[in-house]
DNA sequence: AGCACCTGCGTTAACGTACACGCAAATGAG
DNA sequence: CTCATTTGCGTGTACGTTAACGCAGGTGCT
């Protein structure tokens, strides 16, 4: 490994001039700079990254912004997760995150966390961008050229850095595929469950399933808070088995109807496919009143995140520009092999 | 960020008797060694690992030990591809690996290469552990207390340090599961496909699945070198969609008999469900000759091997001793998802 | 007492890059 | 022709840890 006194030596100059000329800084001629870049190629000098790293001593300082852990039954304590373990990872690397969280409808409060986060200093940001128009208008005044990393969602007309997620719409087909097959006869009818908060993922996970299935359906919204979910539940209540012979909830809300097909006695009769695991799908995966989930990955979605972000910080490595994340099938067999697989990070 | 020679100034010493203690090399009294310990804690001070990756220019040489990658259809290659992906993530790290490839029932051969590797000097061996017997008699000789990671299989009885694989008996419930949903009707029978190589898996992948199976079935054991594979398969099929209604293929060999049902016309007609994905599954699956594969992501376990390596010698983070990889099921709708994951890294 | 050896610890160079500083030569303005 | 400014490049130091080296004082042996 040739260094870079090892080229200057070859060019006739000194270090100093030599990096000056790989990173295009200060001041040099044209002709020294031809000699020393034919010099690198000569001695297929690389810069060492170590040395590098050391003598800067970059720091990676992330702020991230998504919903509160706890919303969506749990949801976003996935991505959650595996930010924490990259940044366990990394912590010797000089990677830290803070932390902002928001409800998905309050834009007030967003905004007081704009606020906030103007006051520190950050060198990249991770975000879930489900207040579209917010995010956009940040761009401008707060992202500067630092990279951005969107994850969960997209928003494609944005200068991101990286898109970090799902293909919503293929789910769905997977989901119609599966339901078909749990169930035999022509004459009957899936009740699909999903919210009125107008998310795409959510909207593609219908249109998918729609696309696919063999048998009727009826579709439900439920509200995003609903006040009344108990009385909108008890109006399901006695159609399970009877009307409906299959359930699809398109998010992570699927326990609630296990619920229901426990009390009433129906499980391993009424085929229920739903999204994320979640703890208290997690159980109703293992008394099989959940037939399938569906996830795409989230823990994973969150590592990567923050994982894309030490790349091209710290070590200089670029990423694609979307990376997507595989459709896992979760039953009750394989389960505990993918709840193994959480602890290894 | 405190610093070794705050450490020092602290605890009254040199940064040198400091960087002994800590290291527990050279010498030192019992009582400087407990102020410092004091002052390290006092300061909270954790050695800057890039300072110390640099100082060291620690190399991470590893000795990859695994059969020829076009062997069982092409499945090594897998692995070997998520090694190589590694490997290039962590070139700036200095971690390079040397491939010795072999034949799973050519002792001899597999010797004259340990000569070869012998040769060399290497700081870690990663290893698909098929003939156990050698490969236990080197660790007196050859691996010295250099970590060794076994993946695909393990030998649980040797001082390796860590095991990345996979739970066999598992993935056969899955696979009955599966089958079970896709086959009504009682008087059915179900053929079972394996090898006679006795390899751990596929006896788990085979037991698994009797375990769970609601279906009478018939097992057929194929040489691993079979000369007369045509004829094997010739018997097999008149008896495809009458006798058998279901087949179930323990390795990576599934694709011979979708080739087999798609020649006869039977194609979603008799549910085959196999291992891996090598390119020809691939294709049978996009014509859904195969309704479902299972893999326990050989490419993640090549991956996680490198990387577990680099952690211990580089980085000095020590890894779980068993690191299970959860059971995926593909099926058509998902499969795409799958292989544009491959492209992330 | 004399000598060898051991113990505990301080000193120092090395690792390769980045970047601030400043000098000398070249250039331009008046 | 002089002085100020710009251009091109060399010098030197910092980054934090490691590990070789060696010194001073103590211990043990003959």
């Amino acid at each position: 490994m040739s260094k870079i006194k090892d080229v200057a030596k070859r060019a006739g100059v000194s270090a100093g001039t030599v990096d000056r000329i790989i990173h295009n800084r200060g001041r040099f001629s044209e002709e020294t700079a031809d000699r020393v870049r034919k010099a690198i190629s000569d001695l297929n000098y690389k810069t060492d990254i170590r040395a590098r790293n050391f003598s800067l001593s970059l720091k990676c300082r992330i702020a991230v912004l998504m919903p509160f852990p706890e919303l969506n039954n749990d949801y976003w304590k996935l991505p959650l997760e595996g930010m924490k373990n990259a940044l366990e990872e990394l912590s010797a690397s000089h990677v830290t995150a803070e932390f902002f969280h928001f409800h998905e409808y309050n834009h007030d409060k967003f905004q007081n966390m704009i606020r906030n986060i103007r006051k520190k200093q950050f060198d990249a940001f991770v975000i879930a961008p489900l207040l579209h128009d917010e995010i956009l208008k940040l761009f401008d005044t707060l992202f500067d050229d630092k990279p951005v990393v969107f994850f969960d969602s997209d928003i494609e007309s944005s200068p991101r850095y990286t898109y970090i997620g799902q293909k919503s719409v293929e789910a769905g087909h997977l989901a119609a595929k599966l339901m078909n097959q749990m169930i035999s006869g022509s004459d009957n009818k899936i009740l699909i469950i999903t919210t009125d908060s107008g998310n795409e993922h959510l909207t593609d996970r219908v249109t998918g399933f729609l696309e696919k299935i063999s048998f009727k359906t009826e579709t439900i919204e439920i509200p995003v808070n609903p006040d009344n979910m108990t009385e909108i539940l008890e109006k399901i209540r006695p159609k399970l088995g009877s009307e409906y012979n299959g359930v699809y909830v398109a998010y992570s809300s699927c326990h609630y109807i296990a619920q229901m097909i426990e009390e009433q006695g129906l499980e391993k009769k009424i085929p229920l496919v739903g999204y994320d695991l979640v703890p208290d799908n997690i159980m109703h995966l293992e008394r099989e009143t959940i037939s399938y989930i569906l996830t795409q990955r989230p823990i994973d979605q969150g590592y990567l995140s923050i994982k894309t972000l030490y790349k091209k910080i710290i070590l200089g490595q670029e990423s694609a520009s979307e990376q997507l994340m595989p459709i896992d099938i979760i039953t009750q067999e394989n389960l505990a092999s993918y709840i193994r697989m959480r602890e290894i990070s």
